[in-house]
DNA sequence: CAAAATCCATACTAATTTGATAGGCATTAG
DNA sequence: CTAATGCCTATCAAATTAGTATGGATTTTG
């Protein structure tokens, strides 16, 4: 029941993108300095985003990767499809039998709501400030 | 972002226990051939529900399992804690930047809410027609 | 042009998780 | 006693995850 790291750091890359949408290409190294990460590994990560579209490249010295849309119209749900697969709980909803069926689907839909209802603006603009949301820490 | 066969069979053990509630001890073997799994496999997904005393078992012949309560005071979440560790989308929520931090506390809250809300009477109470939901097929 | 920066592609690997299987001991009803 | 059942431990194969390694190909700066 994780999403695992290809969807986190796909996220982190496209959050620092949104953040620089507008002042040109940012190029991996850059985010994988800032956010610690494998640029080798971030590598594998962008591909299938610059495949279906989210992302465009530009080649050569001081070349990078930019947004292929504002980021009021991309979506976390966009990200995390593209690196994570469809968005369920549990692979072939339709062979469960009907109880367990309608559960998987009323958690399918719970997560589909906070997904596509969450832009890259949206994320963007809660990056820079450090502040402690009153509902941060329970489990 | 899957929740694996522990949790899926785990369910499908507690939904049979449920139906069954009242009725003395059910066996592995009959709930594994019921639903075509294997006894062995459950045997180890019932052993961490017995150590948290959500079922209880009764050893020897004609012996089995049965429920620790009534099935309306045992949640598909009570089930899936035990078999899949605690509800959330990313381990170490708090080490994360605040937007996404505030991202995966909301998928996490609304799985929570389907799942703490989901008692087994309500799955029991739907196993038995096999009738498609009006909201069953889309992605 | 040459060198540097960057994207692009493929293959390999180590660790972990998943989904079992195997075999035997312990307990109880009949 | 004996058959049916739970209980326990060990082992294992396949898939997934999270990277590394290597070597390009392309473009820009100087």
């Amino acid at each position: 029941m994780k999403i695992s790291t290809k969807g986190r750091y796909g996220l982190t890359i496209m959050i620092e993108l949104a953040k620089k949408h507008g002042e040109g290409p940012v190029s991996l190294k850059t985010i994988a300095q800032a956010n610690d990460l494998s640029e080798h590994y971030l590598e594998q990560l962008i591909a299938p985003l610059r495949n279906t579209g989210l992302v465009k490249s530009i080649r050569g010295a001081y070349g990078g990767y930019i947004l292929s849309d504002v980021p009021s119209k991309i979506t976390a749900g966009d990200v995390i499809r593209v690196l994570e697969g469809p968005i369920t709980p549990v692979e072939g909803i339709e062979d469960e039998e009907p109880a367990k069926r309608e559960l998987w689907i009323r958690i399918r839909d719970a997560i589909k709501e906070v997904l596509d209802n969450t832009t890259l603006e949206d994320l963007a603009s809660h990056s820079e400030d450090g502040e402690a949301d009153a509902y941060m820490f329970y489990i």
